[in-house]
DNA sequence: CGGCCATTTGACCGTTATCAACCGTAGTGG
DNA sequence: CCACTACGGTTGATAACGGTCAAATGGCCG
């Protein structure tokens, strides 16, 4: 049994029920194959390259991994973050490549497995190709909403809506604690994922703090301070929000 | 027997086999579920709408449908595009919403049908099954490429890849004529597909047309005159991106 | 003909990128 | 304890890119 680390602050404000989808997912595939054991890497390594030929799937256990895609020139976008919980097929069955890279933005535990480990006819391995199914699902779903942002929206937009995103995300797998979270990216990476200069997305942090919208000491623990002005620029309902990227799990 | 329109102009340069794939999802289905019925929409109407209860699939026989995400003051960005043969899941499996509108960019042909249609022990239920999540392991790599664009990528950058991608996925339906295939979105579609405004739409095809990488009489039929060029200002290997975007199909 | 719609073009302006300088913090080695 | 370095964040100046507004053009259709 892979113990779950107790990494969690895990405070009032988290949808505390959920917090569990992460060890069932877990749970079914360690009931299936007991043979597969966890893996780690650090922050900042890169675990899967773009293009790279993995025919497996990614269970993130712990920490934060960042999926990119960049230009000849080295200019990268952040496609999605994978928090703890989240599932990713890295390539699609046969024989195609990784669509994009896959980096550690922290320290992450993990689990890697072939197609072959799930495709049986075992009631536990339905169930798991079904929360893949669905974590693919949502996972095009939270494109869909970034596409529109950094297609259609302002900087305040664009970084008011990445926020909230991630604090949904985090509440859902009890990772926050009451309106704080823990980020751990810098301004690059944030620009990396909203599209922005990581000068710009310095200023928009820096007049969020000023509006009192958000506060954090050391950059990396954000503070929502007024929710409701953050969701009036991201221009977004968040119960709404909730039920389009957050997983829905079966018990 | 739904018969198969005589639509394509199915010209010289188009990679011929794959055009069966259109007709191979759609002989699995029938082969499945014979009771199931054409559906037509006409063009500029909207076949579902975002946040709609819709659960069902969508396999699109004959024309193209764009989906799309609006702002609430209206501001619109598509996220993928329908061509024919491609399918989609409307609503992922559970009870949620679906996350983008579906809107008729032509006259189309098309099939819905529920899960429960495909969920049985059959083989060609197993083998539809596969064919639709490779379709969906497709569409998140075509929207990790237009992440990219839209966010790191110059206006010239995203237009010349957005006609990049269109022609290589309508080559391998065949749908094109040579170097030619018919667009049918006004200069606002556009914009809309990648980002920018109708206005800045038509000055860079413009652009391109001065500099002899495109032409086009009547703005609905592109012909790409310097295929080079525009590879270079989209940043891509023509091949690499067939690899990525277009779906291999079986047999 | 007149109305409608999409495209085109010009003028103007705001947002955001880029460049550069400076600062604070943490880590390293003397 | 201090010098040195590295890194990320902050801030200002400047410029480019693309949005907005407005007007003209042209095709299409009643």
């Amino acid at each position: 049994m892979i113990s779950y680390g107790s990494a969690g602050m895990n405070g009032g404000g988290g949808r505390v029920r959920k917090a569990s989808g992460l060890t069932l997912a877990q749970r079914m595939l360690l009931e299936l194959r007991p043979q597969i054991t966890e893996q780690r890497a650090n922050r900042s390594s890169v675990i899967a390259h773009e293009g790279d030929h993995v025919s497996h799937f990614l269970l993130l256990l712990d920490g934060w991994i960042g999926l990119s895609k960049a230009l000849y020139d080295g200019q990268t976008q952040f496609v999605d973050l994978l928090l703890p919980g989240d599932a990713i097929l890295m390539s699609s069955s046969g024989a195609s490549a990784a669509p994009f890279s896959a980096e550690a933005l922290s320290d992450v535990r993990y689990i890697a497995f072939g197609e072959e480990m799930i495709n049986g006819p075992e009631p536990a391995a339905a169930r798991l190709r079904s929360h893949l199914v669905s974590s693919v699902a949502i996972r095009q779903a939270r494109m869909s909403e970034s596409l529109l942002r950094i297609g259609q929206g302002s900087a305040e937009m664009r970084i008011s809506f990445a926020l909230l995103e991630l604090f949904v995300r985090l509440e859902a797998v009890g990772r926050t604690d009451g309106q704080k979270f823990h980020l751990p990216m810098n301004q690059r990476q944030l620009g990396q994922f909203t599209g922005l200069s990581n000068v710009h997305v310095c200023r928009t942090l820096r007049r969020f703090e000023r509006n009192r919208v958000i506060t954090s000491a050391d950059h990396i623990d954000i503070e929502i301070v007024d929710i409701g002005a953050l969701c009036d620029m991201a221009d977004i309902d968040l119960d709404a929000l909730r039920a389009e990227i957050v997983p829905t799990l079966p018990d």
